[in-house]
DNA sequence: GTGAAAGCGCTAACAC
DNA sequence: GTGTTAGCGCTTTCAC
């Protein structure tokens, strides 16, 4: 009922009469600048609490330059949106991302750049400012999305690596390592045909994981592993296993390159007679909720994509605050799951 | 080189200038304001173009109050952030909202609520201006969100309907519908001893079903429906197939209340020796990517989820847009989609 | 160490 | 119908 004060959000100046300061040195506190006298810091956060003010980040950007906030982009082949949605892959790096930046109390922008002009639009979207940087998730190696932020100049971190060698941080999997964690498995418990179901070309974890697989194998003294190639779908796995029971029938084990390829390797395997492990074994990659639910239950390398997708926030809070340091990658350790099918 | 005119962003004043307005007609003709006579409406959108200005947004909202950005929340229990981010249907249902959205050129901020403490500070955020209006998922009917929202008085649209009436706008799916539809196709093709298995009663959308469901078949005269509650995850599924087994030898036909648990119970009946459908028919519901995928293919129900966010997108743009409007519901009606497994 | 004042880019009264 | 002007809430020189 007062003249004064109606049901406005409070501000600087509220704060800075409550503590009886000027607002200048009200903003100084509140923004941690060190050469305030104590007596005073004490003041100003009294009369933080007292009001219940908090910064109204419009304001701050205005003078600021900078949001306060990133933008998490899913950039993929055209109109591939539900796809990319639809995947649990996609989902685990979302949370792992959100729920650290949660913590640091901001929230990211969820932006879809499944077209060229979407892309474009991305990037304008960060230059003029709708974010502070770009946490960049592609399904092609050859996206030129990454690119496109380096030439600006605008801070981005990728998950995986560029396709082309480009100046930008990175997280990714050490995709030998997990290759050769499978040919292990495979060689160790006996098997002596030993094939692969890779994925498609365009995506550089999957040649990574092919080449590492044949690399390891050849170590172990097995310099020739049939492929057979699929596209990360379920029916791709289905006939790329067909294939090679046709080809190679005394094949007696499988290191597939992701598990829903497995999933559909594994049901081929069943509907020819095969026993699975005792006649084939299979190794699947990603450790997916359907891998725990398959039947049998597949045997498969695991990524940490939550700690990745949080390493990855990290890295680009990192850049943004500090935009000279240099371009940093992070590197991430597979893990052998070791279920019933191998 | 010229002392004036650095690198930086064209303003609106740069605008007026090219134009030979002033900032305020400038301004007018930006936001579409009628009362600008044709002339300079042209002379300004030519030099927008010719500086290719953009609108900036921590200006706008500092003096709007508005911030043009929208949250997308999803709550849930505790701690179930991975597991909600996993699930292919929030993923689609984002894939939904976001894809609206971009063609409004607004991107939405992903917003964690997985604890009391994290709804808190949901709430807090967009009261404080963090976004203009929220789109809400819950994964319980219980959820204190929703009504913490409308006590606010802060713009909100659920996804489901809530679970205390709450004077709030909502998409939902005709539960009913779809599991009458159920009924059927259970019926018609002559199952005589129908049993369901239904989700935690804490998630409306399961009682929906079973109780539709249950309507549904004694319509066709059968009264009695044996039921076994599942959780939703596929574990669950085969339990409660199996007890429903145990209990009921003859059962004939399953209407299981989202394919998760139907996949389950494939699996259960595959392992009991009873062929899908010739001994057993079973309905799911959901029509998720694993259904398409399962062996056999299951008949299950469709919700269109992409139709149904994007509505819930546009109610609150409009609810936005204007505050007065009543709260708005909008039911989708399902669709079956017949496969091998009914 | 602290305050006064300028101004970030924009919209909305208010005059003309 | 158009221009002038006063802020929106904040950070940051610049004097003191």
């Amino acid at each position: 009922m007062s003249t004064k004060s109606a049901n406005r959000e409070p501000t600087l100046v509220d704060v800075a009469k409550v503590a009886g300061v000027s607002r200048a040195t009200a903003s100084r506190v509140i923004n941690g600048v060190a050469t305030v006298d104590q007596a005073m810091v004490k003041a100003v956060q009294e009369a933080v609490k007292v009001t219940g003010y908090t910064p109204n980040s419009a304001a701050r950007s205005l003078v600021s330059g900078k949001t306060g906030s990133i933008a998490l982009v899913l950039s993929g082949s055209d109109g591939s949106a539900e796809q990319v949605f639809g995947d649990p892959f996609f989902g685990r790096i979302a949370g792992g991302v959100v729920k650290h930046l949660s913590t640091e109390g901001i929230h990211p922008l969820l932006v879809l750049a499944d077209s060229d002009e979407a892309r474009a639009k991305a990037v304008a979207f960060v230059r003029k400012g709708g974010a502070d940087g770009a946490l960049l998730v592609s399904t092609h190696a050859d996206d030129a999305l990454p690119g496109q932020f380096v030439e600006e100049g605008l801070p981005a971190v990728l998950f995986a690596r560029p396709g082309r060698p480009t100046p930008i941080s990175f997280v990714d999997l050490d995709h030998d390592k997990g290759a050769a964690l499978a040919a292990e498995r495979l060689v160790g418990r006996g098997c002596r045909n030993v094939a692969t179901i890779s994925g498609p070309s365009a995506v550089l974890a999957a040649r990574d994981r092919e080449q590492g697989f044949r690399q390891a194998m050849a170590q172990h003294g097995r310099p020739y592993v049939p492929v057979a190639i699929g596209n990360f779908t379920r029916e791709s796995g289905e006939l790329a296993m067909m294939r090679l029971l046709r080809d190679h029938p005394d094949l007696d084990g499988v290191f597939v390159a992701n598990d829903l390829m497995a999933e559909g390797a594994l049901q081929v395997l069943r509907d020819h007679g095969r026993r699975v492990p005792e006649d084939v074994a299979v190794v699947g990659f990603d450790d997916s909720l359907p891998a725990r639910q398959a039947e049998p239950g597949l045997t498969t390398i695991a990524q940490p994509l939550e700690e990745m997708s949080a390493e990855m926030a990290r890295l680009l809070l990192a850049r943004i605050a500090d935009p000279t340091i240099e371009p940093t990658s992070v590197i991430f350790a597979p893990r052998l799951v070791v279920r019933q099918s191998a």
